[in-house]
RNA sequence: GCGCCCGUAGCUCAGUCGGAUAGAGUAGUGGAUUCCUAAUCCAUUGGUCGCAGGUUCGAAUCCUGCCGGGCGCACCA
């Protein structure tokens, strides 16, 4: 539609007097209008020959419209403003749009042909050390509407979540669930300050124990000689506790260290599974190390000539690709850095195939992104296959009361109760209503509200009320023929049912843009427009009417209106019911 | 100090490849239901688009500076 009004106005500039060289002149082009009033598409090119061809703006959108062929698609055309020549389109082409959405179905809004691209797209990747909170929600709704987005706008999506399973942390979460196990027989032994502290571990501490009680440690073994504890501790008496537990438990440790990984991650699997949120692939920060590919990367930063040893001390010269400073990959004690797994991981992503590689962190994770870019291109990859989205944070509130988040503060609360609150639905549109890199402010009892300020049941109630319609045919006994609904839609001839085809009509190009600028968001805004029209609609005309033509025009464009919404809500991961 | 994000109606936010009187919800006021779900619709009040310059026929949108808010600047993971 565009292209060929585009093509029209071309011809039109062809024929325009006065013109020596066209291709000195800026090209033509044409955009939706806001306003019914102006037409359905609008173009500046008057405007922008003004300057060149030195004269007024109306004068030459009068020459331009004048010399405009005849098309079947144009009902007519107007000049207004400043110089804007506006298009309204006939009535044959608004309503075609019903039949291209009726005939592709749940593919209307999808691209046609793939764009071979592989995109792998990295979300969540919370550490396994405890469940996951409020703030990872947004993280895995953001991102599993993208990977949807993306794959709907043709791209060969891939979702991985990177399992952050190696180093300390794992270690002194086992560290609180042994202490926890063998506080089922001596409630007074005290938890480490630097342990997790959480409920979740006592339940993997019984877990645990059915099984494993027998490699227990003897509490005095464990405790005795150890340094002093204490908020400021540090990491001494940790450390001494894990390299205690070690000597004592031996293999029985690591046992204890993989059953509490895995307890974790079954558990955040199943929360997000809940939500509607999978993963291809829970990618295993420690396979790298074992699979040899953080030397692999290693090796290709020597063989680049791009580290440095400086006094037993590994140097990735950063700086020289833009990053602020050098970063060390292996230290002196000859302990490999958490950046040196990223960068292998990052590789490790290229080498799989993926084109772009899509990481969504936490807006505190900013900081990485120049310093893994840096490390891209150092080892001979493109910088620019490196896409980070950075989601901000997420408030809670009740009402219009903040509710304290934290872990400290006892208030921790996690994704599964704020599911259990909201629901699925509520939770999925609420985390990705707002652009991901503004501060959401998440209303619990907002979004469990029935109300036209909660989108989700705004636009779930659209597509339930047309739902109900299409229930209630047959008990009327009246009947559906969609071919003659086709042929009808020149009967709907008002402002409503107009709106209703031109905003079905906008679905693909919103699909579009929402996923070149990575924002479900714009869908979300897209459904909610949707859902007026078709409230708007419905609330003027009835679609069960004796009159054939129009029962029949009507109910397929509420037909079509249904697909689109199920179309958006599917991207979005939130369920379009049949009655509520 | 440096870097990233943000500043639009009383509140929560859309709108940013520059476009025609700046939009929605909410809050306030007044209406619509013998009729397919009123979880709906209609009308109306409300804004120096943080401030100051600049580019442009045209700036909420692009550029520069400033002010305000959030976050980050590890041989931690």
């Amino acid at each position: 539609m565009k292209d060929q009004i585009v093509e029209l106005l071309e011809r039109a500039l062809d024929a325009l007097e006065g013109v020596e060289d066209r291709a000195a002149l800026p090209a033509p082009e044409i955009e939706r209008t806001r306003d019914a009033a102006h037409g359905d598409y609008a173009s500046n090119i008057a405007m922008q020959l003004a300057r060149p061809l030195r004269q007024s703006p109306r004068d030459i959108a009068a020459a331009i419209v004048a010399a405009l062929p005849e098309n079947a698609l144009i009902e007519r055309t107007d000049i207004a403003g400043p110089g804007f020549i506006n298009f309204f389109l006939s009535d044959a082409s608004t309503t075609a749009v019903v039949g291209r959405v009726l005939d592709a179905g749940e593919r209307y809004g999808h691209a046609e042909a793939p764009t071979g691209r592989k995109v792998l797209v990295e979300f969540v990747s919370a550490n396994p050390t405890g469940p996951l909170h409020v703030g990872h929600g947004r993280h895995a709704a953001y991102g599993a509407s993208l990977a949807n987005l993306l794959r709907a706008a043709g791209d060969d999506v891939t979702a991985e979540y990177y399992v952050n399973d190696a180093g300390r942390q794992m270690e002194i979460l086992a560290a609180s669930v042994l202490v926890r196990a063998l506080q089922v027989d001596n409630g007074a032994l005290p938890l480490p300050s630097a342990g997790y502290r959480g409920d979740y571990i006592r339940d993997i501490a019984t877990d645990w124990r059915k099984d494993n009680a027998d490699t227990l440690p003897d509490p005095g073994d464990l405790f005795d000689g150890l340094p002093e504890d204490g908020p400021d501790a540090g990491d001494a008496y940790i450390d001494a506790m894990i390299a205690r537990a070690e000597t004592l438990m031996g293999g029985a440790f690591l046992v204890l260290k993989q059953f509490s990984t895995t307890a974790i991650l079954d558990d955040i699997r199943d929360d997000l599974g809940g939500m509607g949120v999978t993963f291809d692939r829970f990618y295993s920060e420690a396979s790298l190390a074992t699979e040899g590919r953080i030397d692999d990367a290693l090796n290709v930063l020597r063989d680049n000539g791009v580290v440095d040893d400086r006094d037993g001390t590994l140097w990735f010269r950063a700086t020289d690709f833009g990053d602020e400073k050098d970063r060390v990959v292996v230290r002196d004690n000859g302990k490999k850095t958490y950046f040196a797994s990223d960068i292998a991981y990052h590789l490790d992503k290229r080498r799989r195939g993926f084109d772009l590689l899509l990481d969504v962190l936490g807006a505190d994770h900013h900081g990485y992104v120049a310093r893994i870019r840096a490390g891209l291109e150092a080892m001979g990859e493109p910088p620019e296959s490196l896409e980070v989205r950075l989601v901000q944070f997420v408030s809670l509130f009740r009402g219009g009361e903040k509710v304290a988040m934290g872990t400290r503060s006892g208030n921790f609360v996690s994704l599964r109760e704020l599911r259990d609150e909201v629901g699925n639905d509520a939770a999925r549109l609420f985390y990705i209503m707002r652009s991901n890199d503004q501060h959401l402010d998440f209303d619990l009892e907002l979004a469990t509200s029935t109300s036209n300020e909660n989108p989700v049941y705004y636009i779930q109630y659209a597509h339930a009320r047309i739902a109900g319609v299409f229930k209630q045919l047959a008990g009327q006994g009246l009947t559906w023929d969609p071919a003659a609904g086709r042929g009808a839609l020149g009967t709907l001839d008002n402002e409503h049912a107009a709106a209703l085809m031109t905003r079905l009509d906008r679905f693909p190009e919103t699909v579009r843009n929402a996923a070149e600028r990575r924002a479900p968001n714009v869908i979300v805004n897209y459904l909610r427009d949707l859902a007026t029209d078709l409230h708007r609609f419905y609330n003027e005309y009835k679609f069960l009417v004796d009159d054939t033509d129009s029962r029949n025009a009507r109910l397929t464009l509420a037909a079509a209106t249904g697909q689109v919404l199920r179309n958006g809500l599917a991207i979005l991961g939130v369920s379009a019911p049949e009655h509520m």
